[in-house]
Order: structure tokens, then sequence, then C-alpha cells
DNA sequence: ACACTATTTATAAAGATTATAAAGTAAGAA
DNA sequence: TTCTTACTTTATAATCTTTATAAATAGTGT
């Protein structure tokens, strides 16, 4: 179970789990979608009424340097963050903004030609596909 | 000359020639580099002491409208823009921050299978590759 | 249960970007 | 060239996301 190792890791890294962040990891692995610290917040509003904004942010902070999420920055105003499972890539709808993950082999090799055309010491990569998805080209279409 | 062809292509979309337009293309194409918009703002503050961030702002947003200009995203807090020539992806010093211009062969079959395995229609992809550059690296190193 | 320290909360502050309305100006028409 | 009109710029305020601060609270090992 994903939460389980996911609050190993955090009792392995010394950071204490409070019931917050239990509930920002729960809500980030059930979700199976890429929610913006304000998704967040509002989704747990019901359980914590009280908690405050700065508290999701401090976390998210926390889960990313530990590696349990990585922080998605596109164009729009919010980042967004996604539990890490396995290493994937996302494809991202232009019109509505959904995000679909998409596995494909890494590519080493692009790393291996950037750092011997720039003398870099690449540590990794990212890359994003944008499209529409089948349910706005339908629409689209009419 | 690039100012020219940048210059034919707003007359031919119809955008208007301003002043600060002109400046603003001409010190995205001339100064290399992939600045923010706030860079830009004080880069043209001595010929323009007048001049409204807004205005950096709407017209960035007019020169991607056109395809004149990206607009790149990464995690820090503000866009950086890049005067669109060929196709090419960037290297970026995590370091220092520098960003470095990286030519690739596009990236088709990636862009191919996320349309088979998604549905998607496929527009576009984008990518950044992460490291060190030469000059931070050999600081580390004493 | 205690003590120590990290964390949460509430609030304010910072920073980037956008909205608004009035004044100004580019570009084609007369 | 001058006029006219719609588009731009300016100045300012507002909005939105994210971070900083300080006091109150609550994990965790002993």
């Amino acid at each position: 179970m994903e939460l389980k190792e996911a609050l190993d890791t955090l009792k392995d890294t010394g950071v204490r789990i409070t019931p917050q962040r239990h509930a920002i990891l729960e809500y980030l692995i059930s979700s199976m979608s890429h929610p913006t610290a304000d998704d967040i917040y509002k989704a747990l509003e019901g359980k914590f009424p009280n908690m405050s904004v700065a508290t999701v942010y401090n976390n998210l902070r926390v889960f990313r340097e530990v590696g349990l999420v990585k922080e998605l920055t596109y164009g729009d105003a919010s980042s967004r963050f996604d539990f890490v499972t396995t290493h994937h890539y996302h494809v991202i709808c232009e019109s509505c903004g959904k995000i679909v993950d998409f596995h494909y082999p890494g590519l080493d090799e692009v790393e291996h030609l950037a750092s011997h055309v720039t003398g870099f010491k690449i540590s990794h990569h990212r890359m994003e596909i944008y499209g529409t998805c089948p349910d706005c080209a339908s629409k689209e279409a009419h």
C-alpha cells in the first residue's frame, strides 16, 4: 500500500507524521489527479476546518524535499503536485486541462548528447506533451 | 535580419508597431538570453522612462499569440521569454540558472506513441534538461 | 507524563500578473 | 497632409499564488 510506504519514508527521514500530513498524502495518492495546493486545501476543508493554506504549502515542500512528491509548473498560474510512483511523463489537454500519465522509456540519449554538447553534468530532464483529449476533440467536431 | 522579419510578421497579422514593441523585440533578439518580463522592463527603463510594466506583459502576450515568442515556465517565480528562431531545447543549470540552447531532432516518435496510447491529438511537446554547468561544477570542486 | 522541538495556525507581506479607465498614438482614408 | 478611429500605453489598483513571522499547539523519544 502506497500510503504506508510514504509514511515510512517520512519516519525514516525524521519528518513528523501529523494528521494534516497524513491527510494530504492520502489525498494525493487516492485522488489520482494532479491537484494544485488550493485544490488540496479545499478538499480537506471538511476534515480540517482550521487548517491553514501555509500548512499545505509547507508540507508539499517537505514532501518534495523528501522525494515523495513532484512539483509540476506549467504555464498557468499555480503549480500542480504529483505523487511520485514510477517515472512517467504527462500528456496535457490544451482545451480542458486534463492530465494523463504516459509511460515511456527514459530519454537517456538526449541527456548524453546534451552533456556532450554543453559540458553540463546532467541530473534529469522534464518533458510534457500537449494536445487535445478525445472528449474535447469530439466536442469541437460537434 | 531577424528584427525586420519579426516586424513584418506583426504587420501581416495586423498588430501595430509601436516604439515600445519595437524596442522589446529588439531587446529579445539582441540580448541572446531568456529574460523575464521584469528584466525587459528594467533594460528599457533608460529609453522609455515612462513605460509601464503592463506594457511589457501585454506585448509579450501579443508576441506569443503571434508566434514570435515562447513563454518558458520553470519552477521559479516568473516566466522567461524566448524569441522563437529554430526549434531547440534548453539545458538549465540548477546552481546558477544559466540557460543554454541545445539542438536536437524533434521527438516525433514520442508524440506518435503518446497519441496512440492516450487518444489525444498531439500538437507539440516541451522538454528541458537540468544539470550543473561547467563553471558551477568547477566551483563546487574547489 | 515530561520536555523538547517541530509543526500548525492566523495573519501579513511579497512578488508576479492582470484589470481598468483615461490619455495618447499608429495607420489607413479622405 | 490632416482626420478619424480603434488600438495602445500609462498609471494605478486589484488579484492571485506563495512565503515569512510569531505565538500557540502537538508529535516523539525518554
